[in-house]
Formats: C-alpha cells, sequence, structure tokens
DNA sequence: CTATCATGTGAAGTGCACTTTAAGTCAAGC
DNA sequence: GCTTGACTTAAAGTGCACTTCACATGATAG
C-alpha cells in the first residue's frame, strides 16, 4: 500500500493524529487522498510539516501560518512570505523580551523585602521605585 | 457612606468589577463586609490589590498568588513568601528568555532563505544546521 | 414617583491549540 | 468468523483569567 498512513505521519513528525487532522481543518496541510476513507499521505506532507513545526517554535500562531501559507499571493516565492511575517514578529519577540525584563526587576526588587507583615510593606505602592519596604534594606534616587 | 463601593475599588485600581468579584471568589482578596447586599471595602484593600497587580506583573498565575497568600504558615512573613516563589519563577523567566532567543534565531535564520518553491527549501529539515536553502546565501560549519 | 444607574447572582462565553469522546467503519491476524 | 487495532466523523472538553449575559434589586437624581 502506497503513501503514509495518518499513524506514520504523526510518528515521523512527532505530531499526534488528532493534530494533523486538526491542520488539514484549518487549512494548514493538502488534503491528502483518500483510499476508502482512510488517509493516504504524499511524503512532500512531511516537509509540510516541518515547516510549520519550524514556523510554531519561531512563534506564529496557527492564523500566522495559514497567512504564511495562503495570504500572499499565489507566486510570492516563500522567502519573501517569511521575511514578511518574520519581521513584524521580530518586533514583537523584542517586546516580549522587555517584559521578561521587567518581570526579572520585579522579582529581584520584591526579594528585598524584608517586611515582616504585609501592611508594613510598600513594594506594591509606587511602582517602578526603588524603596519599597519600610524598616528595611536601601532607598534611593526615588524620583 | 463608609468605606469603598466596588466601583470605586475598581477606579482606583484600574480592574474591572467583574474581575474584583472573580478575586474574591479565588481567595484572592478578603470579603467585604456588606451594606444591604452590596459591597463595602475597607481602603486597606487598594493595597491587597496592588499587591496582586505586582504579582501577576511579574509573572504569576492566579494560582501562584493563591499559595502566595495561603500556602504558607500563617506565620510566614511576606518576605520569605515572595523569596521562596520568585525564586523558582527567575528560573522560569530565564527559560522563557531562551526560548524567545531561539525564536529571535528561527526568524533571521529564516529570512536568509532565498527559494522561489517550497520544496526547493530545506530550511525546515534539519533544524540548527545552518546551511537550508539549496541555491542560495551560505553554508558553512553543517556538523 | 419614576427613570436610570450601580450592583447583586449564577451560568455561560471568549480565545487558542489542540485533545478527548462517542459511535461507527475497515483491514489484518488468529 | 471474530477480535483487535487503526482509522473515520462531529461535537464537546481543556486550561487560564477573566468577561459577558440575563435577570433581579437597591440607591440616587430629577
Amino acid at each position: 500500500m502506497q503513501g503514509l498512513s495518518i499513524g506514520e505521519v504523526a510518528a515521523q513528525t512527532g505530531l499526534q493524529t488528532s493534530a494533523i487532522r486538526y491542520y488539514e481543518q484549518m487549512g494548514l496541510i493538502p488534503k491528502p487522498q483518500r483510499h476508502n476513507t482512510r488517509r493516504r499521505y504524499d511524503p512532500s506532507v512531511l516537509q509540510w510539516i516541518s515547516l510549520i513545526n519550524l514556523a510554531r517554535k519561531a512563534g506564529f500562531s496557527i492564523a500566522e501560518v495559514q497567512t504564511l501559507m495562503h495570504g500572499f499571493e499565489a507566486d510570492t516565492p516563500p522567502s519573501e512570505r517569511w521575511q514578511t511575517m518574520a519581521h513584524s514578529k521580530l518586533v514583537q519577540v523584542a517586546q516580549q523580551m522587555q517584559v521578561l525584563q521587567q518581570m526579572q526587576a520585579l522579582l529581584t526588587y520584591g526579594m528585598q523585602c524584608q517586611c515582616l507583615r504585609l501592611e508594613d510593606c510598600r513594594i506594591s505602592d509606587e511602582q517602578g521605585c526603588n524603596e519599597g519596604c519600610s524598616g528595611a534594606t536601601q532607598s534611593e534616587g526615588c524620583e
């Protein structure tokens, strides 16, 4: 029997069969032939799926992968599609990095607190301000 | 009329009233007194809520804030609670940073592709390997 | 006195990326 | 012939952090 069953595609790509059907439904992978209701995949689908996996790892949502696949004029080469999408995604990634850095700052800042009761603690009062805890560690340059 | 209405608390904290009720339901803020079915808040709730906001900004989930509030012995000071929670959260933040860096790498790596047809493109084949596109830009040190 | 607004409740809805379930079909091995 | 396992479908469920809805009631302004 020629072609790959959905189970074989799942095994080779690391996806679950349910995810493959879902991707098909979302239009991310072409509808395969059927042998008596069963899907039979051309091996090229493996390449499609690894491109999808790459895009997902790079942070693209399913909707964005749809755009990558179908949101351009048919003769737009993959290189151009990727560049268009990747450009704005890089901006988002940079923003997310900043959020994480702020989280780091808040976490370490909060760790300096020495308060024994919540009522004493002013960590939460003025955000970004360097002095938070009443009796405690440091105070300086607070606006 | 003494105390704050839920609308006033919402206005002062930037939360929506629905979020305040939700936090109450989740046990993040103490149940306020009622005046004839209406909630009446002591102003100290503002401090509670800004601590919650801080924790949320620092990346704690609602469940983690619950732990922060109620997951320790009653005499554990806030400083110790925060340090315990922040330590593991900092590890997660660092991991998330690495994920973002990998995303950046994948995005810029894919932007080097010059392929005109998806079939030519091997970006997706061997991940982390530096040569991806057949006719194109560069190839070097690929394991 | 009445219209309007804020508030009360429980239940259901939202978005995302799938997974799980229920109920049925098909091919192969014993 | 029968069981087992892989497969089929549509529909519902998951997790998170809320929001929205429908409907009831209380407070306030004119």
